[in-house]
Parts: C-alpha cells; structure tokens; sequence
DNA sequence: CACGGACCTGTCCGATCGGGCAGGTTCCGC
DNA sequence: GCGGAACCTGCCCGATCGGACAGGTCCGTG
C-alpha cells in the first residue's frame, strides 16, 4: 500500500493525520479512535513544536491534529507551532483540538490558520466529522466553538480598553487581595451589592469572567 | 467643669474617650452617638497615628475607640497603634471598633493590648454597653467577636505551614491564573471534583478561604 | 503485609458569585 | 436646564464555589 504520494484528492482515499500532542496517552487514544474509521490514517505523531515541524515534512499528512493546551509552560507553543504549519505547508489543514473552550483563543487559532477548533469533550463521531470536513477542504467548528467565535468577533471591535475609575481603582485594589463583595462593601461603606455592581464593571473592563482572574490581571498590572 | 484631672473612678464620673478614625464622617457619627449619653465624653479625635499619640497624651482619655480599619493601604498601623497605645498608657483601654470580622484580627488586636472588639455592626446600645464594660476595667467582645477568637485559638495551635504538595502546586499554577475548577480538571485530565479537592487543600494550606484570596497570595510567593 | 500519604472520585448543601433588570442620586459640561 | 457619567441600591436567577461527607487506588516505608 505504501505511503507514497498520499491522496490529496478532496472525494475519496485515505485521510492522512499526524497527531500533536505532548502526552503519548492522548495519541494513543486518538490514533485507536482514528483508525477505527477505514478512511483515516495516522500516519505520524509528535509530541513537540520542533518535532513536528521535522516530521511532517516526511509524513506529508493532509491533516494535523493539534492539541492546542497552553500548558502550565507555554501558552502560545500551540498557536504558533498552527501558524508555522499553515505557513509552509499551505495543502495542510490544521484542526485544533483543545482542553476547554476559550474565546479568544479560538480566534487566535483562526489568525494563526487554523481551520477547525474542536473541544476534546465533543462526543467521537463530532471529532471525526470534523476531520473529514477539514480534509474536505471546510471549516469544522463545533457548535460551541462558532459560539464562542461569534462572541468574539462581535466583541472586540469596540472592546476599549476601558480605563477603569476611580472607585474602580479603589474596589480593584480591595478585591485584588482576595476579599469577598461583602468585604469590599463594609470597607468602602457601600453596599454589597454596590461593591458586585463595581467588581461587575472591573470583570467587563479587563476582560475576564472571574474575581480570580481579575486578581491574577491586577498582579500582572502591578496593581497588587 | 474643666477636663481637669479627669475622673478615674471605676464606679462614677464621666468616660473620657478620644476617637481615633480617618474618615471625619465616622468620627462625627460616633460622637453624636456618644454624646447623647450623659456619662460619655468625646475629648479627642484624631484621624492617623501619629496624631492620635500626639493627642493622647493631653486628653487623657479613658477610653480610646479605635477604628482598626485595614484601609487600602496599611494593614499593621491600627495594629501598631493600639500596641504603643497601651504600652505607653497602661490606664486606657483601647476598644477596638471595626468594620467587619477577620479571626485573626481580633487575636492580633488582643495581642497589641486591645480590651475589646466590637464590629461595626452592632447596634448602637451594644458599643456603648461595650465602652462602659471597658471604662469598668472589663473586657469587651461581642459574641461574634468572640466566637471568632475561640475559633483563631483553637485552630491556629498546630496550624503548620504545611508545604504543598507537587500536584497542589500544579493545581496552584492554574489556579493563581484565574482558572476555575472544571478548568483546571480539564488541564490536569482530573475531574471537576478532584481540582476541587485539590483547590480545598490549597486553601487550608495557605490558611486563605477563597481562591481569590489564594492568587494573591500565590503573587506575593512569586508563584504566579 | 499492614499502614499511611498522595492522589482520585462522587454526592449533598449552603453561601457566594456573576449577570440581568430596574431604579435612584449627584455633579459636571454643554 | 438638560444630558451624561459615575456612583449607589435593590431583587432575581443560575452557576460556581467551598466544606463535609464517604469512598476508591497506588506506592513506598516500616
């Protein structure tokens, strides 16, 4: 049968795929998934940025598999290990497979080439579909990662970087130190539910969706 | 009638009490509260440190209502204050009054000398049934005040600074990054339950009682 | 082998959080 | 005077959090 010149004909053949994944246990399971379809084809795996780059020269998959995890380490190895494939091996289609859905990142693997972002927790058969779509020559976004696309593109046009008031300074620094809205309340003599109100605004204005982030952006700002 | 030689009866006369607040506006509250009492007498403010050591020892206060307000910016002056306070004038009581319960805060305050410790709360009879406990040479801690000591005595014998361990910190790393449990299962290939377990652990370790509370701390161990 | 420690999983529950809705005041610039 | 912004407040709701149960595995030490 041989691997050489896969089929890059968009009707019928064998789908090549490489796997990049950092935990062999991953690929494993991928690759048994995968080759329980007669027309898919694992024909590579990579653990790293590097070696991938170095293998998919060799395998010439038609489609990579990336598992998109911003580690505890990097957090843009993925993103930009994407946009190098994309680059130099245009007749590639990246999917992204990821951990969890997140908003931006979903955008930032579209700029970086992307054609499919899937959330690992989709149930196999979407995993598949999403493969052979790619290898079509579509797009494959599951329904909660267009969701979230959708949320981003309409967000961030006039996402200002909004400049946070005064009052907003002042329940930041309070809220950056871990108290609860209650706290936050009793110390600036307003009420809980003003300090939320407050806290609210600061979660919008910085962009993230939990007093914990928020705490973890103000260390960031120097804010702490 | 002259603030001379101010009475130090224990069973009659007038109670001297000096306040001791930044904000002027809690400082009036207080007094107008006070003084429609016939037995008590505002005979000082003062709205810093500095100031309330400078005026103390002039008015000669039996009584010094202190405001032990962690503001934005010092957590310890209160702390400090009450401690040279009472070092210096054995024969005030320091009535510490303070917006809200913190544990830790009213041993720290016992510790610095503090006869009492009232939050803010209480009702206005309850402050002043407080400040005449205090004038009387009792001590004075309202039942939550109280119960909140008994429980800092009690947990804190062996409360070791138990270290973490290596998958708590990994657990930290995600946490400190604002990442919420069914995210840091899905980082961590754990369930939701098992970050959360691990998250519980982390915060009896660093003896914190949020994860907000945690990234700040994480930012000041450097773990972020 | 038995024990403890680290790790993993689940369920239940009350408290808090975050968002949405509907108001209010004050102050400043047009 | 008439917006508009910043601030303040209340109520509702579903999601998440944090704590307290009650289990389980694996591994290294005694």
């Amino acid at each position: 049968m041989a691997t050489l010149s896969p089929s890059r004909d968009a009707q019928s053949g064998t789908v090549d795929i490489m796997l990049v994944d950092d935990h062999a246990i991953v690929r494993q399971g991928l690759r048994s998934i995968l080759e329980r379809e007669r027309d898919l084809r694992v024909v590579a795996e990579a653990s790293t940025a590097t070696e991938a780059l170095t293998v998919i020269g060799r395998a010439r998959p038609r489609i990579v598999l990336l598992d998109l995890k911003l580690s505890t380490s990097s957090d843009t190895e993925g993103l930009d290990l994407c946009a190098e494939i994309t680059a130099g091996h245009p007749d590639v289609g990246v999917l992204v497979l990821t951990t969890f859905l997140d908003e931006q990142l979903v955008l930032q693997a579209i700029r970086a080439g992307a054609r499919g972002y899937v959330v690992k927790d989709v149930d196999t058969s979407g995993l598949i579909r999403a493969i052979r779509d790619v290898a079509r020559g579509e797009s494959a976004f599951d329904a909660r990662s267009a969701a979230a696309m959708v949320r981003g593109l309409n967000a961030p046009p006039p996402e200002e970087n909004r400049t946070l008031t005064a009052r907003e300074c002042e329940v930041l620094s309070l809220l950056a130190r871990g108290l609860s809205n209650r706290e936050i309340g009793a110390r600036l003599y307003i009420s809980e539910t003003t300090a939320k109100f407050h806290v609210g605004n600061i979660l919008r204005k910085l962009d993230v969706s939990s007093r914990a982030e928020a705490v973890y952006e103000a260390s960031k700002m120097g804010v702490i």
